[in-house]
DNA sequence: TAAAACATGTAAGTAGTTACATGATTCC
DNA sequence: GGAATCATGTAACTACTTACATGTTTTA
């Protein structure tokens, strides 16, 4: 999975700007993927000259142009193409866990921040995710499995914040 | 956190080679951070010439020669400086949640052999790192943190296991 | 009046992967 | 005899981020 599969699939949606598909990855994928626009133009630019979408010039009135773009049928074929493929293994770097790892070097006191912090952190993500789910099922715009994926990235939120919660609790006393 | 913290990190334990640094990763990171033989040497060639760490070259019977690298205090100082450093925010990719999220197009029975396929991974995952942890506990030679860092990927695992398990029954009834 | 939202793009740099290249020894 | 383990390294490439560059309108 790069940025030009879940671009392609955005636009087998619908057709969208750059400015859109970067709010989308925010408000859907924030958990599981991301890319700043630094990726997403270029992309762009590149998928149109290989023919897979195509780019509309529109003016607008009290806003910059934009540039929409749809997807072709060459495009189409590419994504359902990546979507049949097996999924690659997931992939997670977590910093965190990292500090944890070295917790003998850096201190208890350390530690302990680190997890209050952590725990923190991941209920943060947890709220604003859920605040996200609820704006979206108001607006009734979501698929089944669309459902699906935020659920399971909630759910893995509330696991990690029970387990570190219980681990406060019994390593640290608190 | 990049490869060269991480590789400070496990020299300020002890000396060691590129080979037992890879070695490392894959016992005690693989779930939460990777580093391949062409990021781990050069980082280790660009460490030396920053002063961080040491070479030294040991000869072998019946194996190839190695390079065994030692911290110095300016490489401890260094890592000393990430470790009190806030943590990175978390980073996940996946590829699975991605195609469950296009779902829609790639059809139910596509998705249900989605969530088997990642079910399946997921438990070997997890009981290869249970197995990994057995064996560095009869060992003996695990600090309190990291035995954690582990646990934590254990409930992490243990929890998506459950979920997906619980979703398939929901949703597909099976 | 300042920030947020809307909107697009580039240049320079960072950080990594994959594949190749080599070669001995030990275990199955 | 073939796979796994031990051991190091490079070249080409991929894929991305960050910072810069620009400018209007709406909202708080």
């Amino acid at each position: 999975m790069n940025a030009q599969d879940v671009i392609l699939g955005l636009l087998s949606e619908q057709p969208r700007t750059g400015y859109e598909i970067k709010r989308h990855f925010e408000q859907f994928f924030s958990f599981f993927f991301d890319a700043s626009y630094g990726t997403i133009y270029p992309t762009l630019i590149k998928m149109e000259k290989a023919e897979l979408i195509t780019k509309e010039a529109v003016r607008q009135e009290g806003k910059p142009d934009k540039n929409v773009y749809t997807i072709t049928p060459a495009g189409r074929q590419r994504f359902e193409r990546y979507l049949h493929a097996p999924a690659a293994k997931e992939v997670l770097r977590s910093d965190f866990l990292m500090h944890l790892y070295f917790g003998q070097t850096a201190g208890e006191e350390a530690v302990k921040d680190l997890l209050l912090g952590e725990i923190e952190a991941k209920r943060g993500l947890y709220e604003d995710l859920q605040r996200k789910l609820e704006r979206l099922e108001e607006g009734k715009a979501l698929t089944r499995y669309q459902k699906m994926s935020i659920q399971i990235g909630l759910a893995q939120y509330r696991a990690t914040i029970d387990h570190l919660n219980e681990l406060l609790k019994e390593e640290f006393g608190s």
